[in-house]
DNA sequence: AGTTTATGTAAACCATCGTTTACTTAATTG
DNA sequence: CAATTAAGTAAACGATGGTTTACATAAACT
């Protein structure tokens, strides 16, 4: 038959807290998920993620970076940037992959308030302005941070039903028009 | 001479507890933002929250109410109501009375975040909607939520240089069109 | 097989926080 | 002025959370 998983396993172990690790942070929020929670829903032990990672920042950071680098926005024509934008974000298939819930939760702790801001600038923010041009591509880069932000607020954290699933199709439609002011 | 004020005055260390906190919510968020520290900036012992407001939660509800009553976005004409919004949200002499902080730092805490959903839809959304007009009145209040939210994100929390103050122009006149699209 | 290393656990440590209790002192009242 | 009430303080309580330490066991190596 197959090969036998082994009990224990490094890599799969450390996979396991990192998932458990981006559900709590972006549903509870980074100083509200606990340690303790998050290992549970892993199911393993507290300590190990001082040995995996160090410590709960740099878990955060970790699992922040994961997200962020899968969340390609420069791929499609930009034509109808503004429509996959919109569909990206309000997708529930995608909702898990989306890494804005976890970066609005951070905020109010300075530490991982200041990795969100760097891989933020880092890993969209500056490929972001590259692609949107070098007319102006940081500021239209900002305020697309800004009006994705705020979608994903008010869908993520405070629930309005006009904002909610499925998007109430003026809202979508504005937003997608919204979005693709930033191109044009 | 003038009458020599007590040293001792229930409302103005009420006073001075809300204003402390009012400032400790919005710089730090809720669940950062210790009593003892509140009332250290307020010159008063950590026991007079008890007394006064109940709870940490009730002193936060109090805050907020106070600086959402205050908040009053229907008073001018429409036909500025972009540019009216842009300067209420980016006058840095309105920054202390801008409620956007103390409510976004707020979504971590279940208990906060109920408080902050209830007084949001009544102090500002219902009335907003109400001015809005019959036609979409609710959705476009939404994402009018969804856009001021967005802005002050980038200002106050993760802060943007494009998005400070002074706002770059070019952003400005955007924020002023898209806030304009939602009465138009 | 026996030893070593990697992986995981249990429990305690230490700090912080919201809240309560017991006590002090200023202001008010009769 | 004496007594009562209002206002404020100090210190401890109970719970929680991140992290560390000491120990157990599975896997890998010689």
């Amino acid at each position: 038959m197959g090969d036998r998983k082994p009990q224990r396993d490094a890599q799969r172990t450390r996979a396991a807290i990192l998932d458990a690790a981006r559900d709590a942070f972006s549903s509870r929020g980074y100083a509200a998920a606990g340690l303790r929670e998050i290992t549970a829903a892993a199911g393993v032990n507290p300590a190990l993620v001082s040995r995996y990672f160090g410590s709960k920042e740099k878990l955060f950071e970790a699992a922040l970076a994961e997200l962020l680098d899968g969340a390609v926005l420069t791929r499609g024509p930009r034509e109808t940037f503004g429509e996959a934008v919109v569909a990206l974000l309000t997708d529930h298939t995608a909702a898990r992959r989306n890494p804005l819930p976890m970066m609005l939760f951070a905020g109010a702790d300075p530490g991982a308030r200041a990795i969100v801001q760097r891989l933020l600038e880092e890993l969209t923010l500056a490929p972001l302005a590259d692609w949107l041009g070098p007319v102006e591509g940081r500021s239209r880069a900002a305020r697309f941070a800004a009006l994705a932000s705020g979608l994903t607020v008010y869908r993520a954290i405070y629930p309005l039903t006009e904002l909610a699933s499925p998007l109430d199709p003026a809202a979508r439609a504005w937003f997608a028009a919204t979005f693709q002011s930033l191109v044009d």
